[in-house]
DNA sequence: TTGAATCTACTACAAATATAGTAGAAAAAG
DNA sequence: CTTTTTCTACTATATTTGTAGTAGATTCAA
């Protein structure tokens, strides 16, 4: 899968977060300095031929929408970490973390259960 | 901190290995098609100036170092793929990749187990 | 000790990124 | 209706990335 850049991924998460947009309302949700309509419209486009949205007419103007979703880039995304930094192994991962945040077993107990109910919420 | 392209990680990645290295080792490291020996040094001087080697005179060549370790380079990608796709809640990202990969609360039980181990490895 | 190989510094150059201006169409305001 | 605003498509430019060639220094091998 194709990478985005950081650029693109700040207005892919603007978009995400609004689920679909036109250039305007995506301009408006960046901090001051606010990048140029122009420049926000240019990375749509980029983002637009790496597949990542669509664009489809909506009145005078554009509707941009996500061609995919946060989860699964996200998903990707923590893939390629795993398999570049943790040899595949997701409890490498976890346990960097732990030591990283000087997590103590009951921490990590803790955590777990929170997890748990995670897994469970959307069943 | 600044970010590697996939170029500059796949270096760092065998320098990381090696420990330390000059540009020849390096080039041999890679599957063919091999790159040539000064497309990697010119990768290293990037590197370089983004802070993220050294190079010290070793006879009449170089010795390039990791002015950075994995862990903190993983550390520092991992907390960047927590804070923008999962709140930084690490709870989220594991109970995500639990669901990615369909495993199950004993599954899981099992690999916090294994994570556990870990921690107290180098203790 | 001379020719071959190796290394570094410098240069090259196409593609991608980041950022934005312009022109012209279209719509909204007055 | 004219003026102003807004939007899109096109263009522009500096910087970075990816990849590598060349020239000159140095070293190795015969």
């Amino acid at each position: 899968m194709k990478q985005m850049t950081k650029a693109e991924e700040q207005v892919m998460q603007i978009l995400w977060d609004l689920k679909e947009s036109n250039v305007r309302s995506i301009v408006d949700r960046f901090d001051t300095p606010k990048p140029a309509y122009t420049t926000v419209a240019t990375v749509l486009k980029v983002l637009e031929k790496k597949g990542f949205v669509t664009k489809i007419p909506q009145g005078k103007t554009h509707l941009f929408l996500p061609q995919i979703t946060k989860e699964e880039y996200s998903g990707h995304q923590m893939g390629s970490l795993l398999k570049d930094y943790f040899n595949g192994s997701f409890s490498k991962m976890a346990s960097f973390f732990a030591k990283e945040n000087n997590l103590s077993i009951s921490d990590l107990e803790e955590m777990i259960e929170i997890t748990k109910k995670e897994i469970n919420k959307d069943k």
